[in-house]
RNA sequence: GGGCAGUUAGCUCAGCGGAAGAGCACCUCCCUUACAAGGAGGGGGUCACAGGUUCGAACCCUGUACUGCCCACCA
């Protein structure tokens, strides 16, 4: 015999085994069939999978297994992401460990490290998304990384068509400059947080006399760089000071007051010190008056181009230290609490120092413009759509990409410098390698993606590739094509780009989705997508993004390992409801884990019944009311379940799986078949369970794919299916012939005295087991309708005996209940107290009463009526008639109690 | 500072113009031969607040409060 409990570990061993051993997850190009594709986005290799991986890609497991069970082509293809600054951290960090920095190895024995690192955590991040039960192919062939040799011709060739289309610039521009990670970051990968710190207000004395202006700052430590003070044309009080000069604190230098329509005149002192080599404000006045540019923060966060005192200090200490020294000078005016945002790093939390660099750029609008059109022309789609306005004003307020970063693990920069050409543009390191590049000093790239053979204009032969490596994104946003081979023009390419969806998180929705979406219309001509399913973040239970430093992360392979790979998709993938956020705690896995055991057990109890090796095809011929009832309620939900499941409303499909299998299936339809499977009646009502049971399978399967599989193998053959697994088998579509609407009213009322008999009997405490008579009685032809199936309610009421009749007597010694057109006694042993039982019956009849005077106040109600449809009127009309009904019942019984 | 959501039972949310719902949690009774990871029953909500539209508002409109996100160069 079965064990009782289901264990999801030897089963989910041995599926994930045999799914790769007989491959069936491969995608093959197959022009009779209809291709659905999705790109997985590739997670970082920076680890392990976490909460956020597990949602992502069981959402994507769920759209791949629907559509090949609906007999599309389903594409769906490992991958990793090498994750640029992300993971040439998680590397520094371990060298760190090693007593050990990445300069001490140099650049080619680091890289040699970064790459033993992929193919450990790589291997390890495929291996976790197997477990997941994704239904990826995983032969070696089919995984991919951003940085394969395929993916980097992929890098190469769109590098190319943007640098010749003049869509790649190298440029000087203000740029967010992380100290930690010594690189730059685009702008979308600083986080604001909110700070709380102090405005500080310096007063900088006016040349030749005594008097100050003053101006506010939250960054004291830039003052060094100030090239000026910016005061508004239309201010009284400094418009007589309009380019005289002052005297610069802690300098020996004299800036200008400066007259600028942006300054706020009502903020601070109105007063702004102007540093244009650390402040993107300030950088744009300096070029609108021509101020030069006086950098005195380096990259590497400190003091530089300043007095010997705060030579090489950090900033933050350089700050403390100025302050005091204005102080001890009196030209503090004032220290206030302040609490301002401030830009963070969004790979090391730590401060984005805004500075001047030479970098490469991508101009983004000319791409961006083409990309709204295809959102505001209907093309690209969002689910749910809420997304979409977000996403269209990040479009159209798009700001150029910088695409460098100073870092050693990614795509190198495809641009050479000719040695001879580049006069003083090209710096080295102390160690004689090439450090940083300065266009404007002579250095001129040739993009190439090999060494070039000859200089163009001196034919010189002594290139040098510029240091720098490409954004992850910029891989990233290629991916949905590079996947495929592209630029060859590969028959993957054509059959299965564009892609059918996305699958992503809304964080990365600017870094990522809107990328590919430009580079796919740029590239190729097409969008790569036409959806974009987005969904939210999962939390802690209270809300909280989970994170190591707060202590609150859970491991999804813990839970996996705890509770089972369905029991926690199932737990994910039904709170997944909007694309909201999903607040997760250990608890509601147990929903899932009871939910996996649920089903487990039902089939143990088929199976329990079912003669093995017979064939239980369908059998409707004789079908009785539940019967009718079930395929019915089957048929619906089939029906309900597809359009919900092709509208990308999957929590919402699961949900009704759920309820259609617990509540209907198991708490109705297996009790009211249970006594037909002693008698001869057993084989067609298996037939039904089995049917309706393995169908449904079939419908959760892309949720909780190992144990409908495992079920689908234990059972299969009584169903006459010989298919080596349930994805071999098609999706069952809904049938007109299991259509019938009269049995679910008729079981509607059948369930509904059933209810108000267990109702009766909870309330005076009866034993489930003990077996009551009851009388129930009728005044009309609705005790026909019931007759034939008095057999459903002494079953599942548990009653000894039934009777129906049409005579209105209460029976001594009964309960009464007042149900529709019916009236209910069930009879008691030994006394009853009268006086509760009438207690009880009188307090229904206020009820009632009360319910009448309601709507009879509203029939008199002239407006009402005027106004009102008349399905509504009569709709009202009907419910006074009942309740008066119900009422008069109800004192008929009363006045019986009476006697 | 701008924009977008949200505020309904203890928790997570559905309902979006005609008698307040689900799941989980809780309480009571039951180890009934599929399942105690179960079954049956039950309690619990002035639908954030204030106005308005309507015969009728949780639902539509207008404010207010709070919460959360996204965007933004206010020193």
């Amino acid at each position: 015999m079965l064990p009782k409990t289901y264990d999801p570990k030897p089963v989910e061993e041995k599926w994930t085994r045999l799914w790769q051993e007989n491959r069936v997850f491969r995608a093959g190009i197959d022009k009779s069939r209809k291709s659905f594709t999705i790109v997985i986005p590739p997670p970082n290799i920076t680890g392990a999978l976490h909460m956020g991986h597990a949602l992502n890609n069981a959402l994507q497991d769920v759209l791949i297994r629907y559509r090949r069970l609906s007999g599309e082509s389903s594409f769906w293809a490992p991958g990793t992401d090498h994750g640029g600054i992300a993971t040439q951290n998680v590397l520094e960090k371990m060298l760190k460990a090693e007593g050990k920095t990445k300069e001490d190895l140099g650049r080619e024995q680091f890289l040699k490290r970064m790459w033993d690192w992929y193919k450990e955590c790589g291997g390890t991040i495929l291996q976790q998304l197997k477990k997941l039960g994704c239904s990826l192919d995983f032969s070696p062939e089919n995984i991919r990384f951003t940085m394969d040799e395929t993916r980097a011709k992929a890098v190469y060739q769109a590098f190319k068509e943007l640098w010749e289309k003049e869509l790649i610039y190298r440029g000087e521009r203000m740029i967010n400059w992380c100290p930690r990670c010594y690189t730059a970051l685009s702008d979308i990968e600083v986080e604001f947080e909110e700070e709380r710190s102090h405005l500080w207000r310096i007063k900088y004395p006016v040349e030749n006399s005594d008097s100050f202006v003053t101006v506010a700052t939250t960054r004291p430590e830039t003052m060094l760089g100030d090239m000026a003070v910016a005061v508004h044309p239309e201010d009284k009080r400094y418009r007589k000071l309009i380019g005289k000069n002052l005297k610069l604190p802690l300098t020996d230098r004299l800036i200008s007051v400066i007259a600028d329509e942006e300054i706020d005149m009502a903020f601070g002192t109105g007063a702004v010190k102007v540093t244009p080599s650390h402040d993107p404000v300030d950088f744009q006045i300096s070029q609108r008056h021509g101020l030069a540019q006086m950098p005195v923060i380096s990259y590497e966060g400190r003091m530089m181009n300043c007095r010997e005192k705060y030579l090489g200090k950090k900033t933050a200490l350089a700050r403390k230290e100025i302050v005091e020294d204005l102080q001890a000078l009196g030209l503090l005016e004032k220290e206030e609490p302040y609490t301002h945002n401030v830009g963070k790093c969004y790979r090391c939390s730590n401060h984005i120092e805004p500075l001047v660099s030479e970098q490469w750029f991508v101009r983004t609008r000319p791409l961006a413009e083409k990309a709204l059109e295809k959102t505001k022309n209907g093309e690209l789609t969002f689910y749910p759509e809420s997304w979409q306005k977000p996403f269209d004003a990040w479009l159209e307020k798009i700001q150029d990409w910088c695409i460098s970063r100073q870092i050693w693990w990614g795509h190198r920069i495809p641009a050479w410098y000719c040695r001879k050409c580049s006069g003083e543009g090209l710096h080295f390191d102390e160690k004689g390698e090439l450090r940083s590049v300065s266009v404007k000093k002579g250095a001129k790239p040739a993009v190439s993606r090999e060494k070039p053979l000859k200089c163009e204009h001196c034919g010189g032969q002594d290139f040098l590739q510029d240091p720098d490596v490409l954004d992850t994104w910029f891989s990233s946003a290629l991916w949905p094509f590079s996947v495929f081979g592209w630029p060859s023009k590969t028959p993957e390419l054509g059959y299965f780009y564009p892609t059918s969806a996305l699958v992503t998180g809304y964080e990365i929705l600017h870094l990522w989705v809107a990328r590919m979406v430009m580079s796919g219309i740029f590239h190729l001509g097409e969008l790569p997508f036409k959806k974009v399913y987005v969904h939210g973040i999962v939390r802690d239970k209270h809300g909280q993004k989970m994170s190591k430093s707060k202590g609150n992360v859970i491991d999804p392979l813990d839970m996996m390992a705890k509770y089972g790979t369905d029991s926690m998709r199932f737990s994910l993938l039904i709170q997944a409801v909007g694309g909201k956020d999903i607040p997760f705690s250990e608890n509601s896995i147990i929903g899932g884990r009871n939910f996996v055991n649920k089903i487990y057990n039902v089939s143990r109890f088929l199976q329990m019944n079912l003669v093995p090796g017979e064939n239980y095809e369908l059998e409707l011929e004789g079908a009785d009311l539940s019967d009718r009832w079930i395929l019915h309620r089957y048929n619906q939900t089939l029906s309900e379940y597809k359009k919900l499941m092709d509208e990308f409303l999957l929590p919402e499909a699961l949900d009704k799986l759920y309820g259609f299998l617990w509540d209907e299936f198991c708490d109705w339809y297996i009790e009211l078949a249970k006594p037909d499977l002693q008698t001869e009646n057993k084989k067609k009502k298996l037939s039904i369970l089995i049917n309706v049971f393995l169908n449904s399978m079939k419908l959760l399967h892309p949720f909780m794919p190992f144990i409908t599989e495992e079920i689908f193998a234990d059972m299969k053959t009584s169903a006459g299916s010989t298919a080596k697994s349930l994805m071999d088998e098609k999706l069952p579509r809904p049938n007109k012939k299991l259509e019938d609407e009269t049995s679910l009213r008729k079981m509607g009322v059948i369930m509904e005295i059933i209810k108000s008999i267990r109702t009766i009997r909870s309330q005076f405490t009866i034993p489930p087991r003990k077996e009551m008579r009851a009388v129930i009685t009728s005044s009309n032809g609705a005790l026909e309708d019931i007759k034939p199936f008095g057999h459903y309610i002494k079953n599942l009421a548990r009653l000894s005996e039934l009777e129906l009749s049409k005579a209105g007597e209460k029976p001594k010694m009964s309960v009464s209940a007042v149900m529709g057109e019916f009236n209910i006694f069930v009879l008691m042993e030994g006394d009853i107290d009268p006086e509760k039982e009438k207690n009880r019956l009188s307090k229904e009849r206020q009820a009632l009463l009360a319910g009448t005077k309601t709507w009879e106040k509203k029939m008199q109600d002239g407006s009402f009526l005027k106004n009102a449809p008349e399905a509504e009127v009569e709709k009202i009309r009907q419910r006074i008639a009942e309740n008066n009904d119900k009422i008069s019942r109800i004192g008929l019984i009363l006045k019986e109690l009476e006697r």
